[in-house]
DNA sequence: TTGCGTGCAAAGGTTTTGCATGGCA
DNA sequence: TGCCATGCAAAACCTTTGCACGCAA
């Protein structure tokens, strides 16, 4: 179990933008002078293999990112590509729609590693 | 417009494999030789570019993975984690599904950059 | 002492870029 | 000649890794 206050500064980071997903360049930013380089990019993926935090990779910013959401293994996510802000799919025709994937496709749905990608509302709506 | 035969050549790989998403590992071996390796990457990226090959990035192989799709704009697609064989949901279940986003979510579902990732029925018959 | 988290620097691996060359119009 | 695709090597970039140090049990 890791127990420093590193993970927890981390963490806590995390937490605080929960429904964010955060490029791993930002993170560093955050904790420039704080940590070194290698032991963010080490609490991250150690963060990441308990499941912590879900990780993903942006490719405008060539980047992995990373996100705290506890419970996402069991809904889907909408995620901007203008803001990075996530939504939390917990509605009915998702789990739907998930079902039809998987009954009809054979198809069985990773939730937590899919990223289905478009522009929010506030984003579309100040272009 | 680009008109070498090198061009040809790529997009004639990537047709014959229509239902992969082919990572740029694997592009650089099967053209080894034959072409050097910048020019395949300017290649791909050009490819991708006129919106002729689509571009995603794989997290395990750790480089990005290039499909032939010529009318990926307007359906989703499944994309097996494994074995990297991508289907195309031309259903009405996924249409609904995308009206949905729409509509209740408010949320501008991008239907070409979106990889619903999961496991495939062969796949997973396998293990 | 032992274990482990950390910093630092170097390495790793994919992708990009600068530059020179050669073909073709 | 001029343009442009190409090869080669180096650079760029994020990320990982090796190693040594220092703190705590």
């Amino acid at each position: 179990m890791i127990q420093t206050n590193f993970n927890q500064m981390i963490l806590d980071y995390f937490k605080k933008h929960q429904e964010q997903s955060i490029p791993s360049l930002k993170v560093l930013e955050e904790f420039r002078g704080q940590m070194n380089k290698a032991t963010i990019y080490r609490k991250l993926n150690a963060l990441e293999e308990q499941k912590i935090l879900r990780k993903n990779y942006n490719m405008e910013k060539k980047c992995y990112e990373y996100q705290y959401c506890p419970e996402c293994k069991n809904h889907l996510h909408l995620i901007c590509k203008s803001c990075g802000k996530i939504l939390h799919l917990n509605c009915e025709s998702a789990k739907t729609f998930v079902q039809h994937i998987s009954l009809e496709h054979q198809f069985l749905l990773d939730q937590e590693s899919t990223m289905i990608l478009g522009i929010c509302k506030e984003c579309s709506s100040h272009a």
